[in-house]
Order: structure tokens, then sequence, then C-alpha cells
RNA sequence: GCGCCUGUAGCUCAACUGGACAGAGCAACGGCCUUCUAAGCCGUAGGCUGAAGGUUCGAGUCCUUCCAGGCGUACCA
């Protein structure tokens, strides 16, 4: 159950903003006798065909007054008196809303003070909450794709948001170091390496384990064609469960898979030999994953290994055993009944006694709740898990963990390209490093075919070039909403044209150089003059900056703020290209234009940064 | 079969959880650089929101039934 209303959790406010919601309420609470409060207030912004800025919808006051919304914003209009409204010039209504104008130059000291000089602008009025969140997820037996690379930007965005709008946040990441998958590549290694190491192919170690990994499969592959070939049967032409079975049959003998399952019975069992080829193994895949992050700004404040955590899986099943919470069968694997949840039965342990999968997400869970005493565990995986998540919070309810109820799966899409789905096991994804190399060699030759001049030495060019390719990478992905499929296309992500992260950098490096040139210093409390329709805009989108950030936060939905950020970039452009600032008719009114040109640069920055997107000075 | 998710402009996506005439970008077409960075700005064109019913003052959004796609439904992870 949903306990808090969408728009009660507003952002700072400016002086201004925060006294007009509390008039306004006062004004309605005289007119209509209702008792509203300020959280009651939302604005949202006047249409172009309607005279007013900020209009407030009357909709929900109709049920409560029992009167038309239109009729109620007439009468708000009639009885409204501006001057008890702070900067607001006139009112109106229209099609059940009021709708209200505003003073631009009585609003703008107020505004440019507060967005200057709050610390944290975006922070929420309730109290924090500890939020544990847990994204990437690696397995360490291949490099990362771009399907992790979604994961790892979203994560990361998120957090930052939790964190802005004033939840204390835990990053974790949970690395699977340990299973049947990989054993694979390590049997793969071990059978045909030659004993090769990143140091002796001078490849990055998670390249060349992963390199292991789809040798298997290939090998795997021309097995089992020689498997049906010797059978002289055509799979195609088999039926579903006749080709279930044969698969079962070949797997069963497949020399490949007998391997790498003794591995994995070898690794439970401790086999010393073997533990240290893992742990060299692993370290290699360890260090690869730590310049894919570091490169992209991924962080973490907790790593946990599923190799350490399993266990106290294991140890939860074996009480709730005793407690007869769960149920051995005849065969010795054990099942839990999740009738209640209106589920289906789930098994927790093989009959051969070794784990599954929830077993080791059971012990994890339970481990972060002693570590943490988390508020919120916020799981940021691929919506093809949903069922699972669902069962692994009946299981930890089942069990008699209340704080189940706190978990929360946010599910993401899946990547695809245009031509169709990405496949890591058979090589063909699109790797997380080569696609960082690629978007950010695009953005290179966009720099060297501009026809500006900057006199950027060779590492700096190289620095603008990166941080432009993480914009394109990260915006590009950040801007659809979590919970769809996006479409991946190479192509357009180097497209630096349209809604893109070298845009909103572009607009950033724009504002910084006006200020860098004029030596902007902001003077609080000064006065302003301004009075055009696009500086009016400006304003207007400034001021939804904190609680577009809280929507976002509140709603685990990065692209909010990505959206948000691009219409403040596009209103400034076009700020940029109609009015002059350096060279204004007036030092006062230069002043001015620094000043809004100031507020929208602080905000683009905090935005962007939020997103993981970094903002160079100059393009 | 059952469950979950998704169908919005030619393409990629929005739409503040039921509110004003469904908005952007790309692609197309037409304008704007001797002027603070043209990676920019302005304009034109493009829609029966998969279909049909229903609830409501009001539906892209909620309900029902279809249609199409994706993902689950493992002693895989």
């Amino acid at each position: 159950m949903e306990t808090q209303s969408s728009s009660e959790r507003p952002g700072m406010e400016s002086n201004f903003q925060l006294k007009l919601r509390e008039e306004l309420t006062l004004l309605i609470n005289r007119t209509l006798t209702q008792n509203l409060t300020t959280a009651d207030i939302r604005f949202d912004r006047s249409p172009e065909e309607v005279s007013g800025d900020l209009a407030f919808g009357c909709f929900p006051l109709a049920k409560l007054a029992r009167r038309a919304p239109n009729q109620i914003a007439a009468q708000l209009a009639a009885q409204t008196d501006c001057a008890l409204l702070p900067g607001v010039t006139a009112v109106s209504a229209s099609g059940g809303y009021l709708n209200l104008t505003l003073d631009l130059s009585s609003w703008l000291p107020d505004t440019i003070d507060f967005l200057l000089s709050c610390e944290q602008p975006e922070k929420g009025s309730l109290p924090p909450r500890k939020v544990v969140i847990e994204y990437s997820s690696p397995n360490t037996n291949k490099p990362q794709h771009l399907g992790h690379v979604r994961n790892n930007v979203l994560g990361q965005a998120v957090a930052n948001l939790l964190s802005a709008a004033g939840d204390e946040v835990i990053r974790v990441n949970l690395i699977n170091d340990r299973g049947i998958h990989i054993c694979k590549s390590m049997l793969t290694w071990i059978k045909l390496g030659e004993g090769e190491t990143p140091e002796t192919t001078g490849e990055k170690g998670d390249h060349l384990v992963g390199r292991y990994y789809v040798r298997f499969e290939t090998e795997i592959k021309l097995e089992r064609k020689r498997f049906f070939a010797a059978a002289g049967i055509d799979p195609q032409q088999l039926a579903a469960d006749e080709l279930v079975k044969r698969e079962q049959d070949f797997l069963a003998q497949s020399s490949w898979q007998q391997e790498a399952e003794e591995l994995l019975l070898r690794w439970e069992a401790g086999d010393k030999e073997l533990l240290d080829i893992w742990r060299t193994m692993n370290s290699w895949v360890l260090a690869g994953f730590d310049q894919t992050y570091s490169r992209y700004g991924i962080t973490f404040d907790r790593t946990y290994f599923e190799s350490e955590t399993y266990l106290s899986g294991r140890n939860e099943i074996e009480s709730a055993l005793q407690a007869g919470l769960v149920q051995r069968r005849e065969d010795g694997s054990i099942w839990i009944s999740l009738a209640e949840e209106e589920l289906e039965d789930k098994l927790l342990q093989r009959s051969n006694g070794t784990s599954v999968y929830i077993t080791q997400d059971v012990g994890t869970a339970l481990q972060r709740y002693e570590d943490y005493h988390f508020d919120r565990l916020i799981y940021v995986v691929g919506n093809e898990q949903r069922y699972h998540f669902r069962v692994l919070i009946a299981i930890l309810r089942q069990l008699g963990h209340t704080w189940a109820d706190n978990l929360e799966h946010l599910a993401y899409g899946m990547v695809n390209l245009p031509e169709g789905k990405l496949k890591s096991r058979e090589g063909t994804a699109v790797d997380a490093d080569d696609l960082l190399q690629a978007v950010k060699q695009a953005a290179r030759q966009v720099m060297e075919a501009s026809n500006r001049r900057h006199d950027f030495s060779e590492q700096e060019a190289d620095q603008v070039a990166e941080a432009l390719g993480l914009g394109a990478i990260k915006y590009y992905l950040l801007r659809v909403s979590a919970n769809q499929d996006l479409q991946y296309d190479p192509e357009r992500s180097v497209d630096l044209n349209g809604t893109t992260g070298p845009y909103l950098q572009y607009a950033y490096s724009r504002m910084t150089s006006l200020l860098r040139k004029s030596a902007f210093n902001h003077q609080p409390q000064m006065t302003f003059e301004l009075d055009s329709a696009i500086e009016k805009e400006l304003l207007l989108k400034l001021l939804e900056y904190a609680g577009v950030v809280q929507l976002a936060a509140q709603q685990r939905n990065p692209s909010r703020l990505a959206q948000y950020l691009y219409e403040l970039a596009r209103i400034f452009n076009r700020f940029w290209h109609d009015l002059p600032v350096l060279k204004a008719e007036s030092s006062d009114i230069r002043e001015q234009r620094l000043a809004l040109t100031a507020a929208c640069q602080r905000i683009l920055q905090r935005g962007l940064h939020l997103l993981g997107i970094p903002t160079p000075e100059k393009i």
C-alpha cells in the first residue's frame, strides 16, 4: 500500500515559493471553507494560449466543494486580491484552473539567492531514511556489456537522487563469483589456456576470462552438433518436448558439461588447487571491473561476494527446517510452500545438498539487514527477474522477517540493438569498454571537425572527448524510463545532436564561458528589471528543479530529471541566442543576466552530476 | 496453458500516476553565423494513443474482452 501521495514531498523552496503556497492555501480555505494544507498546493505551467504563468488546478477541490472546477476557479479569481500573493500581478480563471501571472523582477532576487546559496536545494522535508541500494551485480565469468552499463548507470543515478533528496544511501555491489558458469570459464582456461595471464597477453583480465567463457560455449555447441549428427537427428525437426529430452540426453553425456559440473563439486568441497586458480582468475576479472567502474564513474560503499554470503542462506534454511517452516522431501531436497502468497512452491536446496540461486539471495539479504538495519533495500536488477524477487520477498516473509516488506525490486527493461537482442554467451554483446572507446572517438572527431579553436593540449582534448562520450552514453540510457525496454542504436548514440548528453554539456560550457569571461560574482539582494518572455521561461523552469528531483527520487526514475535538464538547457540556448549578456544594453542588465546564467549553471551542473554526467568547462 | 510487462508521429522516446488542444528529438522540407562557442536558434509538415466496449464532469492513464510483441513460469543464474 502506498502511504504517501505523490505530491507531498516538495523539495526546498525559495521564500517566494513558500509564501505563495501559504497565501494561496489561506485564500482557498477562506473562500471555500476548506482545510487544505500547503502540501495540497501544486502548480503546473500555464499553457501558452492562456494568460498566466503558474496554474493551480481546482479539480481536487471540486469533489470537496461539490461544485464544478471552473466555477470554483472563477470564484477564486474573482475574490483574490493579488496584493496578498507575493509577486503576482494578475489572476484569472480558465478551464478549471486558477492562473497566476508572476512579476519577473520581484521573483528573481529571491529565486537567484536561493538557487545560488542553498547548500542542497534538492533536499526534501521528510526525515531521512536509510536506504541500501544494490546495483551492477556482475558475474565474474565475462566482461560487462551494454546491459550492465544500463544497470550501473541507473543504479548510480538513483542512489545519487535519493541521497540528494535527503536519504542516507549505502551503495552496494554483489559479485557473483561462484557457480557453474564460473566453472565453465575456469575449465576452458585450464584445458586450453596454456597458462595465459593478463600480463602475458596484455589483455584486460575480464576480457581474457570472458574469452574462455565464450570458448566454452562454442566448444559445447560443436559437441552438440556432433552428438545430433551421430544420432542422425535434425534438432530443428523435433517437437518441443522431444527436443528438451534430447538436450538433456546430450548434456548428460557431454564431456564439457560433465567436467564443468565436476569442477563445481570440487569447488564446493574446497579443493585447494582449484581454489587457487579460482582466486587468481577472479582477481583478474575484478581488476578489469575496477577499471571499467572507474572510467564510468561507478562507485560503491561496499562489495559483497556470493562466495561469502551463500553459506548464511544455507544456515537460515537449516534453522527454518528445524522450526518446521520448510520441508524436506523424500529425495532430500528442501522446499518452502508459498501457497499463502499464491505462488508456487520453491526449491531451496537441491537433493545433492548444493544451494540454488535464491538461497544465496536469502543469505545476502539477511546479512545486509544485520549490517545496516535498513529502512529500504532496493535491488536494481533486470525485469526478467520480477518473479524471482516476488518469490524472494515472499520467502523472507514466510520465514518471519517483517522487514521483507521493505525490499524493493527496481526492474529495468532490456537493452536491444536495432538488429535484435544482445547475446553475451555468443560474444556478440556490445562490450562496455569498447563502447566508451568508440563513442569517445566519435566525439573527438566532431571536436576536430568543428571550426572552433581552443588551445587544448592533447591531454585536455582527450579528457573532453572522454567526458562527452560518457555524457552521450549515460544520457542515452537515462532518458528512457527505467521499466521500459530500450533500443540502443550505436550510430544514434554517437550523434551529438538532439536530446543528448553533449547537448546539455554544450549548454553548460556556454554558461560557464559567459561567467568566466565576465568574472561574475553574485551579490545577494540585487535588484532586477528583466522582463523578457524568455527570461521568465528560465525563471519558471528553474523553480521546478527541486520538485523534479524529489519526484525522480521517489519514483526511482532518473529519466524525469534527464528530461527536465534538457528543457532547461533548451530554454537557456534560446536565451543565449536572443539576448546579449556580456554586451547587454546596460551594466545592470548585464549583471542581472549573468546572475540568471549563474543560477542555470549551478542547477544544470548539479543535475548532470546526479545523473553521473561530467561537466567540462570548455568544449 | 498460466503470470508479469509493453503497444503513443515514419523511427527513438515523454506525458507530474485521472485534468487545459497528447509533447520532444531524429529523419524530411524551409530559414538564421562580419555579433558572448552554429555541437546552436527559428519555422513547416507529421496522431482515431493496437482494437472494441465500460466507469467518469473529464481517459493515453482506471475496469472488461480481444489483438500483437517481450519476459517469466528450472534441482539455470
